[in-house]
DNA sequence: GGCTCCCGGGG
DNA sequence: GTGTACGGGAGCC
């Protein structure tokens, strides 16, 4: 008699057993125990699509392909009604024994010409799972089958059935955070095949820990003294193990941590075999590292951030310091790192503060990822992919697999991932953007905001923008053309009879969201607000889903279609705010920025009621805010126009600051000081003149030689071995002179330079800052190079001239500005 | 004006 | 592995 278990779904993978493709579905039961579900009753299958009339079912069953001594066949094929964006199409399925058949099948039949296409032979076999089961990770599933006996950390159950039973989903996973602290002396890049792993902290449930191997008098209990760096690497193993968390969660884990203890655990051959199958830890080598537990969700925090989160706050870089003190208002110990080596090496009794340090990290991390796990949570429930999964992806993959997911429902085959030569096509096309009404620039004061919400995914629904509903023939001229002004370019049309694909699914993530928020307007709940926004968070990436070159659902008509139609809906708000007697001063995309001037608050508040009782059903224009001062910049030295370049005071004192771009660590110091000093100055202050008698000081200062040597240092880190470069930067100059002295240099290494004066390139006047005697910089270069590019944008529109900055006649050009 | 290189995060 | 995913600025060539 089989038994029915419920459990929620973490993790899945597959494997072979067999010659068949078995699926491990990881997960907690409802009595809170860990699980692994298998099912061997999924076939790996793809789509052909023939061409009209061409009998390819009987060719495609005969396919043999031997690969590495393997047969790849077809096992069956099953003809089947399907729709490819939103014609009716006859496809075929085509089963094959493993999944790994899939790809090689496609490959062979990939030229025949009597297909039309060969369709979602790319997707992965566990989400392929996932999608035609209906199951949801981390939501009430049932499975019928039995315990068996095998190898594997958890309890294994052999499913005959496996279906999502509930809504419930699993409130609280259970969480372990991480982080190491390595060997690093102060300057040196850091270099995981060198330098051991000292230290390593857990923070969990009433559970925290700290790992090291130099011992130490100290009361704290959480440490824990190993001897060696290769028993800190059991501990690790044994902790996860012993904790049996669902998830390890690291900030920047996925290329910092993981591949570091992975590097360290390889030199001493110590086999990392967490995985709940007892594999091993699996950090992969792409574009972008990944690091990989079976059966254990690793979650890396900062890409979650930076992917997915990132636009919504206003920070300048995303550091576990700035992060967290953004979302739980907490901030990293403060520790000079460039002590830890020299303390380890020579005075390990003063270790415990850096222990601290460490399990304060671990802590915030646990705190960041109990913060961000709603938002991820709510985007697996939405787009039914593993958390794993969803933490990793960028907007254009979650609307993708949104779709892919969506797509049986309206049963919709999806369209192939283009290839290279379809890449580059689509790369080359461009079309109009956003409407930017383009500010004077200068200093302006009282300016009110407003912007429309969800433009864009409001105008994909009411208008049925859709790449199957494109110039239909039911509706030639009879639908509205989509008002591109182009003159060169066809008009064109969505169809008004059917409802596509993606306005459907769009309306439905759009009524979802207002739905949510009229509850939240009657009480708060985080769960629902973490789902509100990431509805909002997917509704928002379908348009520049739809002109991102790599989409399955690519239609350039389609992009256009949406930004022109929002060209037409800002253009709107901002010929009645004039007609209205307000001062428009900027506007980009979907927001309208107004000088109030004689206007007051009220006067703009009520303004925006007003557009919004003449707005069509879903769309509204929200008012953002007022700012007391601002100051609005140009693009470019000389420029007029500037999109996107602007800083503001909000009234809550923050600075709001867009499109001056992050001066980065290869700026020196000074160009950072001097940048952030003058918006201050301007902005809190209100005070130009000091502004400019600021930087006028700093130039003087640098003539001089008043300001240290230690903020005119450039850092840039050697990528490659100097013999490698093609051309010769500053950075490669100065490495190549250092090895000549005998110097071990490679890629990875730091280097530091101070340019200095003289009639050559840059790269033969920048010297070691050691060999640069105190005040023996270019002080010109650090003027024109540095400090004015870092703050022309900002007195461009002071309109101050070079002699006003004490940077005068006979002296090298700056640009007209100074 | 293209091409090449670097940055991010982490210690 | 049912594969290939950044995006922008500066300086050399």
């Amino acid at each position: 008699m089989p038994e029915k278990i419920r459990f929620f779904p973490v993790e899945l993978t597959y494997r072979i057993e067999n010659d068949r493709a078995v699926i491990h579905i990881f997960g907690r039961t409802e009595k809170n125990e860990q699980i692994c579900v298998i099912d061997d009753n999924f076939e790996p299958y793809f789509y052909v699509v023939p061409k009209k009339g061409k009998d390819v079912q009987e060719k495609l069953e005969k396919i043999r392909v031997e690969r590495e001594k393997e047969i790849s066949a077809v096992t069956r094929t099953e003809t089947i009604q399907k729709k490819f964006l939103g014609r009716d199409v006859e496809a075929i399925k085509v089963y094959t024994r493993l999944p790994r058949d899939v790809p090689i099948i496609r490959e062979t039949i990939k030229e025949w010409d009597i297909i039309e296409s060969a369709n979602e032979y790319d997707i992965q076999f566990r989400i392929r799972y996932l999608i035609d089961k209906n199951i949801t990770p981390l939501t009430l599933t049932e499975a019928e089958g039995d315990f068996v006996s095998q190898r594997s950390r958890v309890p294994v159950f052999k499913a005959v059935n496996v279906k999502q039973y509930s809504d419930d989903s699993l409130e609280k996973p259970r969480v372990l955070a991480f982080d190491i602290e390595t060997y690093s002396p102060a300057g040196k890049v850091i270099a995981p095949d060198k330098n051991p792993i000292i230290m390593l902290s857990f923070y969990g449930e009433n559970f925290e820990k700290v790992i090291t191997w130099k011992r130490f008098k100290t009361s704290l209990p959480y440490i824990e003294f190993v001897d060696s760096e290769a028993e800190l690497l059991d501990a690790f193993k044994n902790v996860i193990n012993h904790y049996k968390p669902d998830i390890l969660a690291g900030y920047f884990s996925d290329e910092f941590d993981m591949p570091y203890i992975r590097t360290r655990a390889d030199k001493y051959k110590i086999k990392l075999d967490i995985g709940l199958d007892y594999s091993e830890l699996k950090v992969k080598h792409g574009k972008a590292v990944v690091s990989d537990i079976t059966g254990i969700t690793h979650l890396d925090l900062f890409k979650f951030v930076v992917k997915t989160m990132g636009g919504t706050f206003d920070i300048e870089a995303y550091s576990l310091n700035n992060i967290a003190s953004e979302l739980i208002g907490e901030k990293k110990m403060e520790v000079n790192l460039d002590e830890l080596s020299p303390v380890w090496d020579k005075n390990p009794e003063q270790l415990e503060k850096f222990c601290r340090y460490n399990l304060h990290d671990s802590a915030l991390a646990f705190r960041l990822c109990e913060k961000l796990l709603p938002n991820m949570t709510e985007l697996v429930k939405i787009i039914g992919l593993p958390l794993y999964d969803i933490n990793r992806m960028g907007f254009s993959q979650l609307v993708e697999s949104y779709l892919l997911k969506q797509a049986p429902n309206f049963n919709e085959i999806a369209p192939e991932k283009p290839h290279n030569e379809a890449i580059k096509q689509r790369r080359m096309q461009t079309y109009k953007g956003a409407f930017v009404f383009e500010p004077k620039p200068g200093l302006y004061r009282d300016i009110a905001v407003f912007d429309y919400r969800s433009l864009y995914p409001s105008i994909i629904s009411s208008h049925n923008i859709d790449p199957g509903m494109l110039n239909c023939s039911c509706c030639k001229g009879e639908a509205k053309l989509t008002p591109i002004e182009d003159e060169e370019k066809e008009k064109y049309w969505f169809c008004i009879k059917r409802k596509g694909f993606i306005p459907t699914i769009i309306e439905d993530l759009i009524t979802r969201r207002m739905r949510i928020k009229e509850i939240l307007k009657e009480k708060k709940s985080p769960l629902l607000s973490a789902r509100e926004y990431s509805l909002k968070l997917l509704a928002n990436s379908f348009y520049g889903y739809l002109g991102f070159f790599a989409a399955r659902w690519y239609s350039i008509e389609c992009a256009r279609a949406v930004t022109a139609w929002g060209r037409h809906y800002i253009q709107d708000v901002i010929s009645k705010a004039q007609k209205a007697g307000f001062n428009v001063i900027y506007s980009d995309t979907d927001s309208v920025f107004l000088a109030l001037e004689k206007k007051t608050k009220k006067d703009a508040e009520q303004f925006v009621e007003k557009i919004n009782l003449e707005l069509p059903g879903l769309m509204e224009l929200e008012y953002e805010g007022l700012y007391p001062n601002g100051i609005f910049v140009s693009a470019k030295a000389g420029e007029a126009g500037a999109k996107k370049k602007y800083a503001m005071l909000s009234e809550e004192g923050t600075l709001k600051i867009r499109g001056f771009e992050m001066v980065r660590r290869n700026w020196s110091p000074i160009a950072k000081d001097v940048q952030e000093k003058v918006l201050n100055i301007i902005l809190r202050e209100n005070n130009k003149e000091k502004a400019l008698n600021y930087v006028r000081e700093v130039i003087k200062d640098l003539k001089e030689k008043k300001i240290p040597m230690d903020k005119v240092v450039i850092h840039t880190q050697l990528q490659k071995e100097t013999g490698d470069y093609a051309a010769i930067g500053p950075h490669v100059a100065i490495a190549k002179k250092l090895k000549e002295k005998g110097l071990e240099i490679g890629a990875g290494f730091m280097i530091k330079y101070v340019v200095t004066k003289g009639k050559e390139k840059i790269r033969d006047r920048a010297k070691l800052p050691e060999d640069v005697k105190e005040g023996g910089y270019d002080a010109d270069y650090y003027i024109e190079n540095q400090v004015i590019p870092a703050v022309e944008r900002i007195f461009n529109v002071l309109g101050y001239t070079k002699e006003d900055l004490g940077w005068g006649e006979g002296q090298k050009k700056l640009g007209k500005f100074f």
